[in-house]
DNA sequence: ATGGTGGCCCGGCCA
């Protein structure tokens, strides 16, 4: 069973790019993540003639998660199970052969003393909330998307450019490793310890093509999630060419 | 040090 996700930052921008590569990779489960379109137009027929069913939580103009899967799709939840619910479409959760499957856009907090950030540590501190809701530690879970936090300083083209900002500060590091704590792996990080692998990069500046990026769309497994994982990648291809998406899709399979 | 690109939908906002 394959299992992806991928900030596509635009449905409607980035259509045709995205039946290619689902063609091509055969992915079970697609978790996407900023489709900026409403519910009434997401492009669920032209899933459905690929083989996938969808479930969609839109809100229209911005942010938007989607989850795909030609396994199942089943118990859908959207936005979260528990507490004050979102303002924004951020988060939406089903079951998927056998697999309870989130996907997530974690705001991007914009800067330290934004109440966006504030909005950002709240946010995780609630989908903790939500995966214990909804499931427990034991059995088979996952939550894949746009974390937009970087997990360790390897995950950061140049930590030091990145010290009192976003995405790597301490507040949001302690958030996500209080959901890991839960009982989550960071699936790519089982395979891959090197430095250098990111997922998104700045659209501006050749960022991508000078190597300046930062990993951030992340695939949280349980453990037995972990036991039946085989491989995973970040599939950098799909960053390249004619109007990509900002962000490269995480897969993972497992057995 | 700054601004750069690209999405939304047409003037800035968001990333």
């Amino acid at each position: 069973m394959r299992i992806a996700t991928w900030n596509v930052n635009s449905l409607k921008a980035r259509l045709q790019r995205i039946e290619e590569w689902v063609a091509d990779m055969q992915p079970d489960v697609l978790c996407m993540q900023e489709t900026k379109v409403s519910d009434d137009a997401f492009p669920s027929l032209t899933f459905m003639s690929m083989g996938y069913e969808s479930a969609h939580f839109g809100q229209g103009q911005w942010n938007g998660v989607a989850i795909l899967s030609k396994v199942g799709l089943t118990d859908v939840i959207s936005n979260f199970a528990e507490g004050e619910p979102d303002t924004d479409a951020r988060i939406i959760t089903a079951m998927c052969g056998g697999v309870r499957v989130c996907s997530v856009y974690v705001p991007n907090g914009r800067s330290l003393e934004d109440d966006h950030y504030k909005y950002k540590l709240r946010w995780m501190a609630q989908l903790r909330r939500h995966v214990a809701a909804i499931s427990s530690p034991d059995e088979t879970v996952i939550v894949a998307g746009d974390f937009n936090i970087c997990p360790t300083d390897i995950d950061v083209y140049d930590p030091a450019k990145f010290v009192n900002a976003t995405h790597t500060s301490p507040p949001e590091r302690d958030a996500l490793a209080e959901l890991m704590g839960w009982g989550f792996v960071d699936l790519f990080r089982v395979h891959h310890s090197e430095e250098k692998l990111y997922s998104w990069w700045d659209y501006r500046a050749g960022d991508f093509h000078q190597g300046r990026g930062l990993r951030i769309d992340l695939v949280l497994g349980t453990k037995a999630v972990a036991d039946r994982c085989t491989w995973s990648i970040i599939d950098r291809n799909a960053r390249k060419g004619q109007a990509p998406s900002d962000h490269a899709p995480v897969i993972i399979e497992l057995d």
